[in-house]
DNA sequence: CCGCCTATTTATAAGAA
DNA sequence: TTTCTTATAAATAGGCG
């Protein structure tokens, strides 16, 4: 959404990935904030900069978020389940896999003719690469997405340990009046 | 961004806020992933639903997201500390503060005259009021964002008090191989 | 809830301050 | 690093299946 269109691929000069950093960041947060708003949901998000410097945002904040989310990890089966980001559909993803996999070797199949549509200078089949391999980051990008909602379920089970409980917090304005029955 | 401009409030149909929301969740994530690439940051989200389901995002996990920043926040004399996001500038917060409040004081008094406006018939003006009306909203946000910056450093003292060690993951693929140092 | 579609609104890449 | 501006690329509201 620029001047001019960006692959989606890390950004080399590192002067301009670091304006890059800020303005996105600030876009992501913006949006996270409207999410909240609009919908009435509850965001938590952590970023490191390339420089590692640590940002946050968070609705109705980070450690309330965190809170709800041990908890629901704790204890699953009182109020509902939730196969959504806990448990997707398994099967189904593996399927998907198949297909994207299927995809990618079509892809390396064509890659591999390279130098022949070169030679030919075929300008249509040199386009129907380049959509191909746009095709084919947009399903990593995609397979990315889901699997990352795979892992949250075991990163919830890492956390879920001792929950808010016990904390012996030093600064922070912790309001847990909450056990786990 | 659509066929027409909503305002930034809450989506009062139950079925459009549910829509809303999966489609700006996916929206979210897509451009948490897209800066995770293009910066090579690190990002971590996790967001509740309006009906209170979990659903997240990480890069490269955000189990290792949230590791680091513990780490950071346990030791951070040693590499560099993080004004941005730990302690915001608190002074320059005021005195920001103090523009918005008196800009919506501004905003206010003209709120008091609508009656008057209105029987002028006077279009001008209230498109102002609107304009007003509007960029106090803005204001409003970019000030919890800026808030919710101070907030996350309680957040992290919460959950710094023991680390991704000793996990019981019944489900999911842990790979866990970090102790911490 | 997911996909597809289109008219519009937003986000943002570049460049300069 | 934040701000501003402008030209463009992207996200998404509303509708339909």
């Amino acid at each position: 959404m620029g001047r001019r269109k960006i692959e989606i691929e890390m950004v080399k000069d590192p002067n301009t990935r670091q304006v890059t950093f800020s303005k996105r960041r600030t876009g992501l947060f913006k949006k996270a904030n409207e999410l909240s708003i609009l919908c009435g949901a509850e965001v938590a998000i952590v970023v490191f900069s390339p420089g590692s410097r640590p940002y946050s945002f968070g609705h109705p904040g980070v450690d309330v978020v965190a809170a709800k989310y041990l908890q629901q990890e704790t204890e699953p089966s009182d109020s509902q389940e939730n196969p959504s980001s806990g448990a997707p559909d398994i099967e189904k993803l593996n399927l998907e896999l198949g297909e994207v996999l299927a995809q990618i070797r079509e892809g390396e199949k064509q890659v591999e003719t390279h130098d022949e549509i070169m030679n030919q200078n075929d300008v249509t089949k040199l386009s129907n690469l380049k959509e191909l391999r746009d095709s084919y980051k947009e399903l990593q990008d995609w397979i990315k997405l889901r699997l990352s909602d795979i892992e949250i379920s075991g990163y919830m089970m890492l956390l879920a340990q001792d929950p808010v409980v016990g904390i012996k917090a030093k600064s922070a304005k912790r309001k847990r009046r909450r056990r786990r029955n």
